[in-house]
DNA sequence: AGTCGCGCCTGGCGGC
DNA sequence: TGCCGCCAGGCGCGAC
């Protein structure tokens, strides 16, 4: 489930061998992606050399001179760079064959993932209203706290909305909030000050530590290469139900928030 | 405005 | 062994 680590992890893979190359040629495979790929993308990408790859969120970016490209890799998506001749596998949607005689494959399973082409002169609803980066300075405990006032949802709910931050999914929530010592299902406005220090603390931890790991690898994700990322070795309580807590050996419970499955420790967590 | 539930989609898995 | 139903969850959307 790619969440922030993991698009991170594909940003660095890929850009190696993007940056400053040409893209020679676009084939859309399966436009009915999470919303429909646009009939003119391969027209508007082809001929475009890449000036820079970034990432919003979950969102990576491939700019150009005259415009970017969005991705996002939804539920099972990820991104493969092969050379140019090796077969397409099923569910290889898009392909952009750069320059060098490499291409960039489009994989997802479960067609979750987007692609867009954004002209420079145009924003794009889906991020133009996006909240902080986690890993800037801007997200930080007053941020957190003043943002939760007043709120009814619960704090894995509320640190989940990329309207407050961006980049958080279930596991990495489920694992900072257990780092936290902060129940899942605890009301987010009414939550101290302090205590939302020390979660904003726990989550640009794991996240670092994800990145460093080149994310978690549960089914489908996969870096540039196809290699897994070895995150899922250090989670402390997603998928753990049932285990002892890793910190005071209390059988881990699994419950449902938000309709996601939920995972923490009724000693350690309150 | 905030909150909640739904649905998109495929593959893996448990149960019978 | 095979089939069926359930589940995984990011995220926009409609309803209240």
């Amino acid at each position: 489930m790619p969440e922030l680590p993991e698009v991170e992890t594909t940003l660095r893979g890929i850009k190696p061998y993007l940056l400053g190359k040409t893209v020679t040629a676009v084939m859309v495979h399966e436009p009915r992606l999470r919303w429909p790929v646009e009939a003119n993308l391969a027209q508007m990408v082809t001929g475009q050399t890449i000036s820079g790859l970034n990432r919003r969120g979950k969102y990576l970016l491939l700019e150009t001179s005259s415009g970017r490209l969005m991705i996002h890799l939804g539920m099972s998506g990820s991104l493969r760079v092969v050379k140019n001749g090796i077969a397409r596998r099923k569910h290889d949607h898009l392909e952009l064959v750069i320059s060098t005689g490499k291409v960039l494959r489009f994989h997802d399973p479960r067609r979750f993932g987007s692609v867009f082409w954004l002209p420079n002169t145009e924003g794009h609803e889906l991020i133009d209203n996006l909240g902080p980066e986690p890993l800037s300075k801007d997200f930080n405990a007053d941020y957190l706290f003043e943002a939760s006032r007043g709120r009814r949802i619960t704090v894995k709910n509320f640190v989940m909305n990329s309207k407050i931050v961006v980049g958080i999914g279930n596991i990495y929530a489920n694992e900072a909030l257990f780092m936290a010592a902060i129940l899942p299902s605890r009301v987010a406005g009414t939550i101290s000050r302090r205590r939302y220090g020390t979660l904003v603390e726990k989550i640009k931890l794991v996240l670092t530590n994800a990145i460093e790991s080149g994310g978690t690898t549960l089914r489908d994700f996969v870096r540039e290469d196809g290699s897994p990322g070895y995150f899922k070795l250090e989670l402390l309580v997603y998928g753990l139900a049932g285990e002892p807590c890793k910190r005071c050996g209390r059988i881990l419970t699994e419950s449902r928030v938000g309709n996601r499955s939920t995972v923490f420790c009724t000693r350690c967590q309150r």
